[in-house]
DNA sequence: GATTCAATCTGTGTATACATTGATTGAACT
DNA sequence: AGTTCAATCAATGTATACACAGATTGAATC
């Protein structure tokens, strides 16, 4: 039987990357316990872990809320993206077991046709980019690597929900996946980084024009959630002068406003 | 007053950077309840926490002890470092506070007077890189990318105590640590992240040399420690052919035997 | 009627008792 | 003498009880 604290964990975990537990909702023990079903000690345990991926906060000194999403959360994590996915695809291109990738660049080819079926899920597509990310993972062949990856993952999993990629999104995306192993097949470090650097360039300007224009069509939806002062006193300094060189995946500053599924307005707490 | 939980954490966290706690120590949650005076709902605590550091990981499904390191982890984490600290210097280049790094010119351009003093122990010069680190974290303004990085520190901190740096390459280390400040003074992107890279690519070098010769000196001592075969099954695959372009930071393949420190052998279990 | 102080109450932090699982050791049988 | 099975033991996983701190609500006073 897997431990109480396992199951809490990955449930709670699912809950808040699924948007169940929308950000801001209070994660109190007692209240937690009983709905699981299971007592406080295994609860505390599942929250640290949540704690320590990011996914829970503490609340002024007193109880642990899940953190918040924000337009500028989303190009942060895609800063520390880039930095490990170039290295990751760098280090791959050198280390790659060139059938495993081979097989990759069949199935990537695949994908147009793959895509014209009726899948509105486009399940089989995402399933396809899980097993690239797995190979890169067997490739690189370092814990540490690997380890950032997946902690990037977990919160690109609950950003996900906030676009909705369009399927000319998804088959461009699929040629720049394409790009990439290519790259991994022919042991070019220096093509597999820069070809990651531009998936991952496009990929943030498409979420990014997704946000703009969801979060344009609901903007009054989002006040009733988001506290007034941002916790974190980030967004101080106006953005320094940026030469026009090798820029860092930066954007037009976007809304600071924390943004919340739109359509399921829950019951959130007023904390 | 502080958390026992805290104060745990704290305590043991800084027994495995000493090592004080040497790697493959068990840690038992009744024997650090009693060593440590609290009771074991806040050790458990702690222990979750260096679970989640890297600094513990399960033995065998039962227990925990403190995890190894290799000379192959030195490479691997500075696999991870290098593409975080490049990242994090261009984005430092590009939005930092020009008056905090001017600041850090000077005081830079003071080391070689700094290391002429007579404090063996190079306290001044240590504390100097904490604030260079500090002001990159507070420039690029990404809790991700920091939060990232702290992680990295921790392993580094504790490797940190494999090999002993001789004057001559901390004079090196400051003169590169000079130019990425001056990179980043200069707000050029490209030339901050390419000095890092070459100051992590000497400082690599420097120690996996230090500990040839010290592992050389001492290869008696290795064995009584290591368990024969290694945790992870990782050094399957034979370092495919890496082209001899922009390599990844790999050295000719060292030895995959854990590493203690080869003075103080004190009475770790035999587990 | 507003403000302040106190009491209660809710929720986290810690301790301890109980349950369960895996290991180890001893004896018995082959 | 070796092997196998069983029993005991030790350590983790879970539950619960207790302690304490902060917040909220009520009443009393100005």
């Amino acid at each position: 039987m897997a431990r109480a604290s396992d199951s809490a964990y990955a449930r709670l975990r699912s809950e808040i990357l699924s948007w169940h537990l929308e950000p801001g909702t209070v994660l109190a023990e007692v209240e937690l316990s009983s709905r699981l079903g299971i007592s406080r000690t295994p609860v505390r345990e599942a929250l640290a872990r949540l704690v320590a991926d990011g996914l829970a906060e503490p609340q002024g000194g007193r109880g642990l809320v899940v953190t918040a999403v924000s337009v500028e959360n989303v190009t942060e994590l895609f800063e520390l993206r880039q930095a490990l996915e170039q290295q990751a695809a760098a280090l791959a291109a050198s280390r790659r077991d060139v059938a495993v990738f081979r097989a990759l660049q069949d199935e990537l080819r695949e994908v147009p046709a793959l895509l014209a079926t009726a899948d509105p899920s486009k399940q089989a597509y995402y399933d396809l980019v899980a097993r690239f990310d797995d190979a890169v993972d067997a490739a690189v062949q370092n814990p540490f690597l690997v380890g950032a990856l997946n902690g990037v993952r977990i919160h690109l999993a609950r950003m996900r929900r906030l676009s909705h990629d369009n399927p000319a999104r998804l088959l461009e995306a699929a040629r720049e996946h394409l790009l990439i192993v290519d790259a991994i097949v022919d042991g070019d470090v220096r093509l597999a980084a820069d070809a990651t650097r531009v998936h991952l360039y496009r990929s943030l300007q498409s979420t990014l024009g997704s946000l703009r224009s969801e979060t344009t069509l609901t903007p009054a939806a989002q006040s009733s959630v988001d506290e007034p002062a941002a916790a974190q006193p980030a967004a101080a300094q106006p953005a320094a002068a940026e030469p026009a060189t090798a820029e860092p995946a930066t954007a037009e500053p976007a809304t600071a406003q924390s943004i919340t599924e739109s359509a399921e307005q829950k019951d959130v707490p007023a904390r």
